[in-house]
DNA sequence: GATGAATGAGCATTCATTCAT
DNA sequence: GATGAATGAATGCTCATTCAT
């Protein structure tokens, strides 16, 4: 089943075969249940070999996490080149984002659902990788208001919760378009720029969905300064 | 360590403590990390006990899923009280999503990380939910759209998509705010609203945002037929 | 090949069992090259009720030793009775030592041989015991000093080495009569007394055995104040 | 961390170099737990050369028995020449004997601790040259009794235990001189000379410890034909 | 209703040993 | 003369699961 058994190669190439192995794996049985005995038949090789170059069962887990989570931040980089505006930016970025989960979802099923479901150690790699994107959409979202030349005008933490739940809904669409055939990259990012652009617009604009005082309150709100849109 | 060892309990309360005791510790350690062993001394009872009444660790974590699943949805329903316009609804959904998994943060856990990552079965039975969800959610954004009095013009697919990431994002908020100390559910649900509702009345007034031809296009885009917003 | 296999036994009879088949197995393999399968095949028992019962390889290897050093040391202690002039209290002790060595071979070759050579805490259990039996056999020679009215005038760690060699040459008669088919504990425990106490005797005594001023020099030595035995 | 990695040395000097290595290793970690990994990193070659040259990990350590054993006797016989009387030999050859038991602790610990305790080829090896020091020592004792006109009138195998008795006190006086730090070679060699000497010469003369006639005789014993010494 | 006693099966890890170069 | 690459075979340990009471 595994890759066609070839003796004899040197150590950087039979590591990476190892960790596609993992990675595929991991991916599609998770940490726990994925065993060494089939990670190391998955590479061809026997398993004293995987422990001779990964060291240990974590180890190797956390090399996945670290290749994968490279390869995606340097495949979404890569994407959205500096010199651009914000939104065209987020646009390339986005679809960078979504073709990379497409044609490695076993490496974003790792980084998504198995880092962060089995041990702190996981879990804080792929906080800190997150950390670092959700920054960098704060901070396209800080540009565009710039570049519209308006003044936030929103507190810290309030931008951090904007591009948490952009990153949220960007995860959430690359699993819905992983999951339901014929969706395209193209697609996926078109839709999030539509549901969260504009969005992001208004609130640039001053305008604002106004809470109700409480739960119970039947009065007046909606988008305030604004021209009544929806509700 | 576990609850205070009572003898002779009726069934149905010994198995309350049961999932209790399961759904904390399926939460904090993960379904394959959790032992039936911990499970059954932080309930209170011997393993057999556990068996007898749950079969399996299998169906243990089922039940838990499907009485968490339960406990979130219809806190979610008792929120969004139909009789209020699209808007309140969703606020008030949020809301109420946002305060119960605050309060159930390992429930949380199991529906939103250990369930689908350990099996087929287990995603499929979250799945199932979240359709659910998504479903509502989609009908809430239809119901918007007729509350404007406008046809959104939407294929099908594409409300679907928003409904994805409005359901992702605010599982990305939920996720941020249990581990973010100080942030509230009202908090959470306002950030939500403001970043999702006028993009999607932007969406619904045929506001789009338009994808460039292609990647190295430098041509125009932007909103379509709006007022050129933010970038 | 083991114990006959008998259902449902109680806790404690079962881990007896379990020492049992461990000691004779660390006994005659070593720390090391005993295998859990072996020690749980010998003792009639699964590994894994080995495990619920002793926990890890080297608590199992612990309790041995601990079982083993209490049964060596109150068989001297019975065998050594308070009341007795020193050089009865010592013969009877390493007769008792003796008979208790032969009568346990496999015991005898954990603490004296095994113990002693798999790890710093073995070692350290091991020194503890036989520290204690030194000190008793210390306050033997200081005693039997007493009871000849001689004052031995010899530096502590003078004695100390004294009852180290004793016990050194305690422990390889009693290797020596395990080895050696027909050798009664009670020749052993003579050979002893005739080796030790008489020299010990001219100690108290003041008759030394004076070194030579270095190792070329040809002048007079031997036995001071006494007459000229031996050599 | 080991020697120096000097390429393209004589057979020998790479064999002494493994050897070495072996020897520390062996004598610190024990038989079993010292791995062929250690070793060969810490002689500064490959595993596959300690293979070519001393063929496994049973002959290597058979190959560090036979060297330090050779070691160890070479340095007593060089210690005790033939010339001198019995007990100035003795001394000598005890004075030796501390002197390279201090000086290698680690072939020490390999003769007296591991190749007893690793299965029965090692422990005949040792046996044999154990044997042959006992022999040894048995002949001094019978010079002794000549040197002195005296017939020792004792059986073949008392004197064997004896001899026995006095080789198990140097072998324990030499670990409790290693493990405490200020003893010399002297020191040991002076301690055992008091302790063993004297007694043997009571013996000699005719002056035996006579045990009870049981353990529970409460009449005459002690020293028989001498002068009431000690007890 | 409840449990102490017990296990089959599997897993991560290690080690002595050998090729092919 | 010397080594990087590779493995078969154990071994300690754990876990879900089941009897017998």
């Amino acid at each position: 089943m595994g890759a066609v058994k070839t003796k004899r190669m040197p150590r950087a190439v039979r590591e990476q075969q190892m960790l596609d192995a993992a990675v595929r794996t991991f991916g599609q049985r998770g940490y726990m249940a994925a065993s060494m005995d089939e990670i190391a038949e998955l590479a061809g090789v026997s398993k004293p070999l995987v422990y001779l170059y990964l060291n240990s069962k974590e180890d190797l887990f956390t090399a996945c996490i670290r290749r994968e989570a490279k390869a995606l931040t340097e495949a979404v980089r890569a994407g959205a080149r500096p010199g651009l505006p914000a939104d065209r930016q987020l646009w390339s970025g986005l679809t960078a984002f979504f073709t990379h989960t497409a044609r490695h979802p076993d490496g974003w099923a790792v980084l998504h659902l198995q880092a962060r479901t089995h041990g702190e150690v996981f879990a804080a790699e792929i906080a800190a990788v997150r950390a670092e994107i959700v920054a960098f959409v704060t901070q396209l979202i800080l540009a565009a208001a710039r570049e519209a030349h308006r003044d936030p005008d929103l507190p810290e933490r309030e931008v951090s919760g904007l591009a948490e739940a952009l990153v949220g809904a960007a995860e959430a669409l690359a699993d819905w378009a992983n999951a339901t055939p014929g969706v395209t990259a193209r697609q996926s990012a078109a839709t999030l720029m539509n549901f969260a652009w504009a969005g992001l617009g208004d609130l640039m604009a001053g305008r604002h969905w106004t809470p109700p005082d409480d739960d119970t309150d039947g009065g007046i709100h909606g988008i305030h300064g604004g021209t009544g849109q929806v509700g």
